[in-house]
Formats: structure tokens, sequence, C-alpha cells
DNA sequence: ACGAATAAAAGAACGTGATTCTATTCCGCT
DNA sequence: AGCGGAATAGAATCACGTTCTTTTATTCGT
């Protein structure tokens, strides 16, 4: 791929982010995207041979990114680092701040839950490579924890997350609702609680 | 509503139930289904005024004879009623009980997790509704469980089940895996566990 | 620097499937 | 009998993703 192409590529996919501050992603029209884009539709389609193909692609610049602005901040403040404070407190950090970038973009958070549920091969696997960047991250944050018991923690806290985001989009929770049930059942998944508790 | 166009409607859930036996939601054309279940297409327009209404309808139905079933096989044998056996036994009882329902009919899967991912408020009302009976099912499995644990618990493993579904219905893992997802998590938030485990 | 190849542009054309509309016929009721 | 709300049959509409065609740049090997 030649650096004009990947530029177009790119420019492209920006055009999408930049669509999906503010529109929906099934509100969003092929031929609008290109047009936008300064790219012919056919064009268009040879990078993208379909839509969620397309929207796959856009989920991931937006989150290289968020990846890039958090490791930007590390570097300014240490002591939010993924190494600092208790178990608990960094994995709530970290499930947090992407709630809160959810929260900022709603209709990412719309096309997160598309795109989990697309049965499309190519965007199935730009998922797995996006959980599995993910995954080490967390895993960073539950270091001291068990292996199984982490990678268990994880499916119950990354499932409540995804499940929340879709009750939030589709209005049955308020946003709040929906950070306070992801930071509840990090507690609940991670602390160590009395017998009785 | 008359006796006749109750009928009518039931006819054509129970047709929609049996299409979702051998086909996707969305190879499920609104032309097929008024055909196959003797109506005209206005017709099925007038019982349900679009789609996915129509679909959640019929899932409502499954539901529905599941847990007739259900009522039944306890009259049967009372020993796996909800309140045999532990806490933990017989959450995973409940949870395992839906996941070998939705093993049964892969297409219910896909569909549930569709609905759950729709913005139709008539679709978002009868997901209330279901989550409702079902929340009093798994609230009287869990009973000695304090309230707002068990709330979360319930919430952990709900989520758990559903992203379990997704990751199955987009062959992202196998069905057996899904299952161990959901009977881990239950054991997790459910079982009083040692401050080092 | 020249002529294939290959890529991009521009926009028309196609296809699918949900939804809507029209004209007609049927039923239940008084 | 006769009125009004269902139901029928099927044509018509519409939105959008996708594909095709033609024309015009680029790129690249030699």
């Amino acid at each position: 791929m030649t650096p004009a192409q990947l530029r177009r590529r790119s420019r492209i996919t920006e055009t999408v982010v930049e669509m999906l501050e503010e529109t929906s992603p099934d509100s969003i029209q092929m031929r609008d995207v290109a047009e936008r884009s300064g790219v012919a539709l056919g064009t268009l389609y040879r990078y993208f041979p379909a839509k969620p193909q397309l929207l796959a692609a856009a989920m991931a610049a937006w989150n290289d990114r968020l990846s890039q602005r958090l490791a930007a901040e590390r570097r300014r403040r240490p002591d939010r680092d993924a190494r600092a404070g208790d178990v608990v407190e960094r994995v709530v950090r970290l499930y947090v701040r992407q709630m809160k970038a959810f929260q900022r973009g709603p209709y990412f958070a719309r096309l997160e839950v598309e795109l989990q549920t697309c049965r499309d091969p190519f965007v199935v696997e730009t998922l797995v490579e996006r959980s599995a960047v993910n995954r080490s991250a967390v895993l960073e944050a539950m270091e001291g924890i068990p292996a199984e018991r982490a990678r268990l923690a994880s499916l119950a806290i990354g499932s409540t997350m995804l499940n929340s985001l879709v009750l939030w989009t589709t209005d049955r929770i308020r946003f709040a609702e929906a950070l306070r049930n992801v930071e509840d059942v990090c507690r609940l998944v991670l602390s160590d609680r009395p017998a009785s508790s």
C-alpha cells in the first residue's frame, strides 16, 4: 500500500470518526462518507468492501486515539498509572475510563454494541485483535490475582460493561447507573469479602 | 380483541416461532410470515406494525412455552425445585437451563441478542416485562442472599450470559465454553471465598 | 520518458426487503 | 338488507447498500 493510499484510507476512517461524533452508525450512509471524505463511492468500496468493515475500522481508529491519549496522560501523572493503588482501584479506574469515553461519544457506544453482535468475519477479526490488546491492559492492572480468577473477573466485568452500555443506549437505565453497575461488579468480583457479607 | 383475532395473532407468532427453529431472524421475511401463517401482508402489519415487534412477540411466545415446560417439570420432580440444594447450585441450575434452551434454538439466541440491542420502544417494553418475570425467578433462587448483593450478582451473571451468547453466536467461542463461563461466574459471585483464593 | 497496468472519479443502475397503498371482498351486527 | 370495520391480494414505494460503466488520473517497469 503506497503512502498516498494509506493517507486516503485514514482520511476515510477519520471522516467516519467525525461523523460518529454527531450521528448514529445506521444513519451514516456510504454515499455521504464517500462525499465527505472526498473520495468516489467505488473507491470507498475498494478500501472497505462493506459498511460494517468501515465502521469497525473507524472504531479501531477511535480506540487508538484514546489509547494514545491515555499513554500521554500516564507520562504526565504517574500516580494514575496502572500500577498505582490497590488492585480494585486500578481496575475500576481502567473500566471507568472506558465508560466515560463512551459517555462522551454515545454513538460510539452504540457502534461498539453493534460490532460486538456482528457476524461478519472481518469485523470479528478486528474485535479479536482489540480484545487481545485490552486483555493485556486488564491483566496488567490485575497483577497479583491468580490467572484463572483474573480471567473470570475480567469476563464478568467486561460483560457487565457491555450489558450496561446496551441498557444505557436503549434508554433502560441512566448513564450514572451504568457506571455504578460496572464499579460495583468490579468490587464484587475482585475484593476478598468476609464469609457473610 | 375478538377471540378470532386472538387466534389469528397467535397463529402468526407460532408461525414465526416455527420459522425460528430453522432460520435466522434476518432471513425471515415479512412476506413469508404472512404467507406461511395464511394471512395477508396488510393484516400482518395490522397486528405487528414492524418486524422487530413481531420478532419480540415470537420471542415472548417461545419464552412462555419454556416457562410452562419448566413449571410442569417442577411438578414432576420437586427435587429440582428452585428451593432444592444450596444457593449456588440453584442459581447455576436456573441459568444453565436457559443456556441449554438457547443451545437447542441457536436462532433464538441470535434473536435474543438482536432484541436486547434494539431501540424500538415497543420492543424495549416487552424486554422490560420479560426481565421483570425473570428477576423474580432469580431472586427466588437467591433467597438468603442480601438484596443488594443479589442484585449485583444477577447483573453480573445475566451480563455474562448475554455476552457469552454473543461470543458463541459470532463463532468466537464454542457453546461448551459459553456454558462454562456462566457457571464459573455464578460461583465467583455467589460463593463466599476465603481471603486468598 | 513512454506505454501498459492499475487506481480513482463520477455517477448511474441494480437488488433486496421492509413498509405502504389501493381496490375489493368478507363478516358480524342491528 | 345493509353498514362499517377487518381481511385479502398484490401492486407500488422507498431507502440504502452494493455493483457497474465510463472516463480520467497515477504508478511503474524498462
